[in-house]
DNA sequence: TGCACCAGCGCC
DNA sequence: AAACGGCGCTGATGCA
């Protein structure tokens, strides 16, 4: 391995020239970061930055010892369209864009090369890991987590950074050849065309409202402590609802026979014993302040912002995932929806489509009927509802429509009627016999038998696999469960067609104030300035809807986007 | 005390 | 023949 490791900005210059003249446009690329918190972007700095190129030196650059000038010829270099390969290249992408550098298209991850090629498996994703799986050969880590921000980096410093820039070459070799093996280099491109909005919407985080939440879990609180006195009145002393052990012994103690401490369970035997109700009070509320306490937690005071991480292949079927904090699971109800909103004089764009998943199913499936109904604009739920019980669509009244969404999506997942119940009372209130739940079922795929006969066909093969309508494929440790088999590859296109909207969403925003904010696996939270908001609604809704047409040709696909001022509006 | 697990529940 | 999809987070529980 040859390395140089460069300190100023003349002897850069003189590389740089070599690595703009090679034949082949493509660089591995890595940082060592540091500060105080050297994993985060926005608290830590660069300290080198290394790159590699078939045939040259490899450059350790101490990158604060660079000039204006320095650091601007390497901006050029970074931003020009030379092949970038990265290993996670989310990390790098964020501290580079902090110091202005924007890395562009083309990138090269091997993370998430590997992670397309793995999907499901659930397999290390570390660069010394991924390295050993595809040439077979032991990078040392040893230096990872040392201190960077010393003034004299040691000689295993330098040598473990330069070999992590050395290895990506090699390595994007040996994937692509995987890729192409498995007819994954699309869906693997279209991940790495995602990055740009995912650095995006992490580094941009979404404002809240500090003072409405300390308000919010003032509230909660004391409306906790009224149900809680409530309950002890009745019972006669105090017990913990969080625990199952307690409520279920507390319950049988009074008489009452539970299935599990759920609410769902609990909620049923209602009639049956006066603390019922308040212990349910007590489980929502405990649920709420857990939220109104955890959202001002993560929120940085110098921006007033929180950010969250996303995980580009968090899920197996190739849906986004969100930790630390998790935006996708907020209360939809607007007392905690409201507090996340857009700084003084923008006003967010949001936007999500309507019924997704069950369009997915019409095109996968080619079911005649639920083809025919979306060629009509008709709402399948209202649809789903009149079919089963036999009354015109005008007639279907809103707790017909709500058993049908129940029973629409709870199809979708592959349940058996027994699952249905619980799902429709959990999720719907909505109250089934078993009776009632199987004769759903039944006219259910008597009416759509195109869907049905989809579904035997997934559950009847053996290998162990699914794919989307973008050709991802998801691999199954051992057997496949049927309900894996059904629903993986209608999750996995919603997520396809998110991706497209994402990697094409940057560009399209670039002329406009509009900055990403989140994304909600079928919803997509744009911010920007009041005045502009008519055209990003434009935009978004026709980037939604651009996006899903490459992938369901035959159902119609109808994106709502809407101007709010926080995220509660509808 | 710390850790691993799980029950339960928020979202789509 | 039947089949409970995908996440992350909290607090309780149980064990070393």
């Amino acid at each position: 391995m040859n390395c140089k490791y460069i300190t100023n900005t003349e002897v850069l210059k003189t590389y740089l020239r070599q690595y703009q003249e090679q034949d082949v446009q493509v660089v591995g690329l890595d940082l060592e970061t540091m500060g105080e918190d050297p994993l985060n972007p926005r608290k830590g700095g660069i300290r080198l930055i290394q790159l590699s190129g078939q045939g040259l030196p490899i450059l350790i650059i101490d990158y604060p010892r660079l000039n204006v000038e320095g650091k601007n010829d390497l901006k050029q270099y970074l931003e020009s369209d030379v092949i970038k390969v990265l290993h996670n290249a989310k990390f790098d992408m964020e501290f580079l864009k902090i110091n202005g550098i924007d890395l562009k298209q083309p990138i090269f991850d091997t993370l998430l090369a590997a992670a397309v090629l793995k999907a499901g498996l659930n397999p290390s994703l570390k660069l010394d890991a991924v390295v050993k799986e595809y040439l077979n050969y032991d990078l040392p880590k040893e230096e990872q987590r040392s201190d960077w921000s010393q003034e004299q980096l040691t000689p295993d410093q330098l040598l473990y950074a330069a070999r992590d820039a050395w290895i990506l070459l090699p390595l994007r070799e040996k994937l692509i050849q995987e890729l192409y093996r498995a007819d994954l280099l699309e869906v693997a491109n279209l991940e790495c065309q995602t990055l740009p909005a995912i650095v995006e919407m992490e580094l941009n985080g979404i404002r809240v409202n500090v003072q409405g939440t300390a308000v919010l879990e003032k509230t909660v609180k004391e409306r906790l402590r009224i149900k809680e006195q409530e309950l002890n009145a009745i019972i006669g002393k105090d017990i913990n609802v969080n625990s199952s052990k307690q409520v279920k012994e507390l319950l049988e103690s009074l008489g009452v026979e539970v299935k599990s401490s759920k609410s769902e369970d609990l909620s049923k035997l209602n009639d049956q014993h006066p603390a019922i109700a308040p212990i349910l009070a007590c489980k929502v509320l405990t649920k709420q302040l857990q939220f109104a306490k955890k959202i001002p937690k993560g929120v940085e005071p110098e921006t007033g912002r929180l950010y969250s991480q996303y995980r580009q292949l968090g899920a197996i079927t190739g849906r986004l995932s969100c930790k630390e904090f998790n935006l996708q699971q907020v209360p939809h109800d607007s007392a905690f929806r409201e507090l996340f909103v857009p700084n003084e004089g923008d006003v967010f764009v949001i936007s999500d489509y309507s019924q997704m998943q069950i369009r997915i199913a019409a095109e996968i499936s080619g079911d005649q009927t639920m083809l025919a109904a979306y060629q009509q604009g008709l709402d399948l739920h209202t649809l789903t509802a009149s079919l089963v019980s036999g009354v015109d669509v005008n007639e279907v009244t809103k707790a017909m429509r709500s058993e049908a969404k129940a029973l629409n999506f709870g199809m979708l997942f592959g349940m058996g009627a027994e699952s249905l119940i619980t799902y429709a009372w959990g999720s719907y209130e909505v109250l089934l016999t078993l009776e009632q739940s199987q004769t759903f079922i039944d006219t259910f795929f008597k009416t759509y038998r195109g869907l049905k006969a989809w579904q035997t066909k997934q559950g009847r093969q053996q290998t162990s696999k699914a794919y989307t309508l973008g050709k991802r494929r998801q691999l199954f440790p051992g057997k496949a469960r049927y309900t894996q088999l059904v629903n993986t590859p209608i999750q996995g296109t919603e997520a396809d067609i998110l991706k497209t909207v994402l990697s094409i969403l940057p560009d399209l925003l670039a002329g406009t104030s509009g900055k990403l904010i989140a994304c909600i696996h079928d919803e997509i939270v744009v911010e920007c300035l009041k005045d502009e908001a008519p055209l990003v609604q434009e935009l978004l809704k026709s980037a939604m809807e651009i996006s899903a047409k490459k992938y369901l040709k035959t159902v119609p696909v109808v994106a709502d986007a809407h101007i709010a001022s926080s995220w509660a509006e509808k």
